[in-house]
DNA sequence: ATAAATGTTAAGAA
DNA sequence: CTTCTTAACATTTA
């Protein structure tokens, strides 16, 4: 459930819920869940990966993780909610969570032009987050929160395939043109992600992401666990170029 | 049925 | 002081 796309869903799901006004939180939250009766919901936002539920003084911030869900104004049955919000115009209740209280004002705590689904996702400041940082794999910058906030594993190894880029290439090895190409297509590709999981049929529009076979190609895909935090790469050695920093650019 | 996975954080080691 | 490694979290799917 967690990539940015999918956030955005629950944002647009649970959008009847602004305005309501708690009257009751509860769950298995190592949170202080009393805090919550009685706040009224202002707004429901995301950040990438992070679901913000907005009240008058403060935030929860959610994050799903790998294995979080949720239900809007129904139950899983035989499964303790990590927290249950409920009040008169529906409930929300969050499974398997992190939880945390922002007490700060959002704009201070968020750079919304780093949201790859947000309105102010600014691809020019991303170029630049780039070019910053030439030793990086390009698949740990794809994940890096801070530059392409919202995508995951999925929406990494799909971008790397369409622009035609080696998961273990250098950012700085990398031409600006084709840095340019990442940071299109990695929000062109998540907008997709929304509509295609939207639809129901994400999955079968993987190209790369779980598959064995090089769809332009026909070789078998390389599935290698690269990176600084060593996540499942799916790859073609043949159509997706290495680029590699010689010695003289360094 | 065992393992691995759409992810992050914290603690400890080097 | 970094930077790296590992574990923890907890659920679904292959």
């Amino acid at each position: 459930m967690p990539e940015g796309p999918s956030i955005v869903i629950l944002t647009e799901k649970a959008a009847h819920l602004r305005g309501m006004r708690i009257t009751a939180a509860d769950g298995n939250a190592r949170l202080d869940t009393s805090r919550l009766v009685g706040q009224t919901i202002r707004a429901l936002r995301s950040w990438g990966k992070h679901f913000l539920i907005e009240f008058d003084d403060f935030t929860l911030r959610v994050h799903f993780l790998l294995f979080g869900s949720y239900r809007i104004d129904e139950r899983r049955d035989g499964v303790t909610p990590r927290l249950s919000l409920r009040g008169r115009k529906g409930e929300l209740n969050l499974y398997a969570c992190s939880l945390r209280y922002i007490d700060e004002p959002l704009d201070d705590v968020y750079d919304w032009s780093a949201d790859i689904m947000s309105a102010h996702w600014d691809a020019a400041a991303a170029r630049r987050k780039l070019a910053q940082h030439p030793t990086m794999l390009v698949c740990d910058a794809l994940l890096d929160q801070d530059v392409f906030s919202g995508v995951g594993n999925i929406i990494k190894n799909e971008v790397l395939f369409r622009v035609r880029v080696h998961p273990l290439s250098t950012l700085g090895a990398m031409p600006a043109r084709k840095r340019a190409d990442l940071v299109r297509e990695a929000q062109v590709y998540s907008f997709q992600f929304l509509e295609w999981k939207k639809a129901g049929t994400l999955k079968r529009h993987w190209l790369a992401h779980t598959k064995q076979i090089c769809p332009r190609c026909g070789i078998p895909f390389r599935l290698g666990k690269l990176g600084r935090t060593k996540r499942r790469s799916f790859y073609c050695e043949q159509c997706q170029k290495r680029y590699v920093a010689t010695k003289e650019s360094k």
